[in-house]
DNA sequence: CCCTGATTCGC
DNA sequence: GCGAATCAGG
């Protein structure tokens, strides 16, 4: 017994593994993304199989002409193996790369300098979401990360944690979410999407 | 620091 | 064929 699944009892790169690697490669998933989502490998893996696909390239998978200009990566002259350095010289495609991720450009100069006057230092701001309609489910989404948060103290937050604040500073119910950060952002991707209002939903609301 | 893919080479 | 180690760039 055991109608679990299998991992194939090595995780070899069976047909529906590669499918799945493929179709997220394909859509523009990264390659450690992948590897999470298929378990069992890495990204190194992932880029491994990637390349022996024959599918390095997303953008330019133009079959029958690899371009490869790129020769690096040879500072270890292990053997120093003779290198007949092919000379491609066809760069004139446009990258047109997809780039499947929404980008709301968010022009909001973050949330934190607020008033920098009384923020002695090194404090990460309290951004306290309010005097605005953020999407219900935005909120709703929040609300339930909340749930899951770290509960980090000012102390225990990182570069890479989120630091959306929850909560009365001055009472002890208060914590920062704790989650991972969107990369390059200062909150979890929950937050971020309060955090950052793309302007709408904007309800002008005449009483 | 985190991330990304690219490449090499021993297995 | 596989992927860890390594490299290189963002």
């Amino acid at each position: 017994m055991g109608p679990l699944f299998q991992w194939e009892n090595a995780m070899s790169w069976t047909d529906e593994r590669v499918e799945l690697l493929k179709k997220m490669w394909g859509e523009g998933q990264s390659a450690s993304q992948i590897a999470k989502e298929l378990g069992g490998v890495t990204r190194n893996a992932v880029i491994g199989k990637v390349h022996r696909l024959g599918l390095s390239n997303r953008a330019g998978a133009t079959a029958g002409a690899d371009a490869k200009p790129k020769a690096k990566a040879e500072p270890k002259p292990k053997a120093a193996p003779p290198k007949p350095a092919a000379a491609p010289a066809a760069e004139a495609a446009p990258k047109p790369k997809p780039a499947p991720e929404p980008k709301p450009v968010a022009s909001t100069p973050a949330v934190l300098p607020a008033r920098k006057q009384i923020i002695p230092a090194g404090q990460p701001l309290p951004p306290q979401p309010s005097a605005n309609e953020i999407s219900p489910e935005a909120l709703a989404r929040v609300s339930e990360i909340e749930k899951k948060a770290k509960k980090l103290t000012l102390m225990e937050l990182t570069e890479r944690t989120c630091k959306w604040p929850v909560g009365d500073p001055a009472t002890d119910d208060f914590w920062f979410c704790g989650l991972p950060v969107q990369q390059g952002k200062p909150y979890c991707e929950a937050h971020v999407g309060v955090a950052f209002q793309p302007m709408s939903a904007r309800r002008d609301r005449r009483r």
